[in-house]
DNA sequence: TTCAGGATGTACT
DNA sequence: GTACATCCTGAAC
């Protein structure tokens, strides 16, 4: 099994960020994975993004897992509710991240609904399918991660990225055979930002 | 389909 | 005390 390497994480954020998109995030639960292809990413660069917890290398107790190697898991709480999963990037040191927004199911789907909503895929409503893992604190519930997971090395076996299903021993999906088509935005509910407010970082197919 | 409003608790000032 | 890298519900259209 081929899964993403420290050097994949140790480099520029948003290369990271785009590089992500199509690639498949394998959670172990209960030793079964929950595999799903990613599809919406942001970038985070503390030395000088505003919107980044650990802007101006800022370190606080929740900001000490942005300091910590590339190719570790950053999850923290927010509105007091859900959890948001981001991968550390670039060289140990620089409090980096690329927010995970929106993936979409891939394999053991049934486990990562009865996480979501308590019930197994084919018993999910029109409204449950359309908003099933397109948000951050979705898809953390979706793959049972809180901060519990905080700090995971993503290089072992409980989180980690491959590039292709096969590299999982399973099939390929036949909607993942079309060439990348990687767009660029806005990141989403950072309005107190400043101008980084308006930088384009946040990267979806 | 869109929108307003509320839930909820931690981190940090 | 204030803000927060969000999500869900219910009402109106």
């Amino acid at each position: 099994m081929s899964k993403l390497q420290r050097s994949f994480y140790a480099r520029d954020t948003l290369d990271v960020a785009r590089a992500l998109l199509g690639k498949y995030l394998v959670r172990m639960q209960d030793g079964v994975p929950l595999v799903c292809r990613m599809t919406e990413t942001e970038g985070y660069v503390g030395r000088m993004d505003k919107a980044c917890h650990a802007y101006g290398y800022k370190r606080t107790r929740r900001t000490e897992t942005l300091f910590a190697p590339p190719g570790t898991a950053y999850i923290y709480l927010i509105y007091g509710m859900y959890d948001c999963l981001n991968f550390v990037t670039e060289p140990e040191g620089e409090p980096c991240a690329v927010l995970i927004r929106a993936l979409e199911a891939r394999y053991n789907g049934d486990l990562i609904a009865r996480n979501r909503y308590g019930v197994p895929m084919a018993d999910m409503n029109a409204y449950q399918r359309r908003n099933f893992l397109n948000g951050p604190g979705k898809l953390c519930k979706g793959l049972a991660l809180t901060r519990a997971q905080n700090g995971l090395d993503l290089t072992g076996d409980e989180l980690f990225v491959v590039e292709r299903l096969e590299d999982l021993g399973l099939p390929p999906h036949p909607a993942d055979n079309e060439p990348l088509a990687i767009q660029a935005g806005k990141r989403i509910g950072i309005d107190y930002a400043g101008e980084a407010a308006d930088f384009l970082w946040r990267y979806w197919l």
